[in-house]
DNA sequence: GTGCGCTTGTGAAAACGTTCACGAATTCCG
DNA sequence: CGGAATTCGTGAACGTTTTCACAAGCGCAC
């Protein structure tokens, strides 16, 4: 099986995957299992094998996967070796939270720059982050070489921002302004909505409950 | 068709209706259709009709869905009436976000305490949000009512964290902390894993990238 | 009223994703 | 060496989600 095309689904689960096998290489595991990484990824241990056959990784029958080989086969697909800089907009309480993350640095996203609406704090710096005033965004695309953009402005200015990040040449859009932003078609926007994520649970709650009364006889 | 079951794919997209409505309805409009509405949602309209349909609710052909009684029938639906309050724990740089976070507030989410093991900010607030320690986790879903932990802890105390909530009758979680954490069946857990939403964007990048050189012949 | 244009609601088809079940490959043990 | 125990890889079955396509209902114009 070739790695000819990687269904979204399986992708949206290999930097899990890819997790688990840090932690078990960490832990001194030389070979594991697609039981283990299933347990430890949360899901079937059936996925997991479909999953990494998507890789044309092969594991060995009767033994198992290899931590060090997998680990870099799933790296390879992901092409976690490349190093994306990332440039956040709109530094609220949730962007100023997110240009201090250390995490996305240490996965490859490093945070090159900050971008923000207000006079007041462009030109200063946000754990060593520069903020830059919007009407730079192309320079600082073009400066760092930037693929991505993050949107955590409020949501009426959402929309501009994400044209001027295209117009800049981002090719990817990580937007947690409660909006939808409409975007070229070469151009890929994933959303990451708080408020939708707790009212999903909130349904779910509200489903449990016992029915209303006072409802039309 | 009865309101009995909704498919999740449907929940996860009435939040964004119900959004797209009440900005339809801040503009004036009395009625909407299922053009408009996929437009604003960024979906097919097709999508929008089937989705609406499963809420029992009833556009006019010919004319399209009142904007009013839309509205109450997927607040209705996703039971937006009640209030669900939420504990945040972990206050690093995005649990801090979190819990200043207002539009929580806002859609019926108030974040009613925080919670964090560091002592010299228990006892304390953020933004009017009193920080508690761990072990009072107990004490606080009581007294509020809480149904709602969000988990914004680092990795490793994610899971500790977990079951400190759902010893304390949480039944839904929020899991912003990048690890799989295992609850009871009765227990709902959403995971939003900010450095995979990176990483999904990345693999997209680099498989737009032009085939690598130096494979093996 | 009758006809026309518009928009919903929904079967049916297609695409996608998950799970099952089992053959095949491998190791281990006696 | 032969058989039991593992564990992968994968075709097939199943379930969910998306999309299509069109009949049915509604309003307006005349």
């Amino acid at each position: 099986m070739a790695t000819g095309h990687i269904p979204e689904a399986t992708v949206a689960r290999l930097p899990v995957y890819l997790r688990s096998l840090t932690e078990l290489a960490a832990a001194g595991d030389a070979t594991t299992s697609s039981d283990v990484l299933a347990e430890r990824a949360g899901v079937n241990p059936a996925k997991v094998r479909k999953d990494l056959s998507y890789l044309g990784t092969h594991g060995t029958r009767g033994v198992g996967y290899d931590v060090r080989h997998l680990t870099f086969e799933v790296s390879r697909a992901l092409g976690v070796a490349n190093t994306w800089p990332v440039v956040v907009c709109g530094l609220g309480n949730l962007g100023r939270a997110l240009a201090k993350h250390t995490g996305f640095t240490e996965r490859g996203f490093p945070v090159v720059a900050a971008v923000d609406i207000d006079p007041a704090i462009t030109g200063t710096t946000v754990d060593d982050v520069p903020v830059h005033s919007p009407d730079q965004i192309a320079e600082l695309v073009a400066a760092h070489g930037v693929a991505i953009g993050v949107i955590a402005t409020p949501g009426n200015a959402a929309q501009e921002t994400a044209d001027l990040l295209v117009a800049a040449g981002v090719r990817s859009i990580l937007d947690f302004s409660s909006t939808v932003v409409t975007v070229p078609d070469h151009v890929e926007v994933r959303t990451v909505d708080l408020s939708t994520e707790l009212q999903i649970l909130g349904f779910h709650l509200h489903q449990d409950l016992p029915p209303e009364v006072g409802k039309t006889p």
